[in-house]
DNA sequence: GCCAACGTTGGC
DNA sequence: GCCAACGTTGGC
């Protein structure tokens, strides 16, 4: 099982938003790097949903990947914000998994607080801020958790 | 809202 | 294939 962050503007679409739809297409990235780290995740794997551009940043809590990678519908689409003609239905540029709704921290953990963790200074959301999905280990991960206050079920991670 | 850092585009 | 110009992200 492999870690993840998923980094979304919260005025966009928040956490909550996820909780409300249970699952959502994580569509809409259209940078290389990002996108080879979309296709990489695999059904089951974990997120950190992460707050950007809000005061402070910060990480909401968690999300699971329901839904291997598959061609974002929203780059081929000319109505839609993020299309791009580059991208053709015969050999797609761009993709999207599914992600689902898992739980709310009970205390958000934020980027300077993240920051103040030495052990955590090799995160790339410390050394690579524009990155917007991007691997996280396990060890980050469960810090993380930790620092958010969450309760991990017997079994440990893999059993959220 | 500003701007630094970074990614992408396209002329040459 | 270099690099200037431009666009975008995201912390502050």
């Amino acid at each position: 099982m492999k870690y993840w962050l998923l980094k979304s503007e919260p005025d966009v679409y928040s956490l909550d938003d996820l909780k409300t739809e249970g699952t959502g297409h994580w569509d809409g990235v259209r940078n290389y790097q990002a996108r080879n780290n979309l296709q990489a995740m695999k059904k089951g794997d974990l997120g950190l949903f992460y707050h950007s551009r809000s005061n402070p940043p910060h990480v909401a809590g968690l999300c699971k990947i329901t839904k291997k990678a598959y061609p974002d519908p929203t780059a081929f689409d000319p109505k839609e914000k993020y299309y791009d003609p580059k991208s053709d239905p015969d050999n797609p540029r761009w993709f999207c998994p599914d992600v689902s709704y898992l739980c709310h921290f009970p205390e958000i953990v934020t980027l300077p607080a993240i920051k103040e963790v030495k052990s955590l200074s090799d995160m790339v959301l410390v050394n690579n801020t524009r990155l917007s999905v991007q691997p996280v280990t396990a060890s980050e991960f469960r810090k993380i958790c930790k620092m958010g206050g969450l309760e991990l079920p017997p079994g440990g991670l893999k059993n959220l």
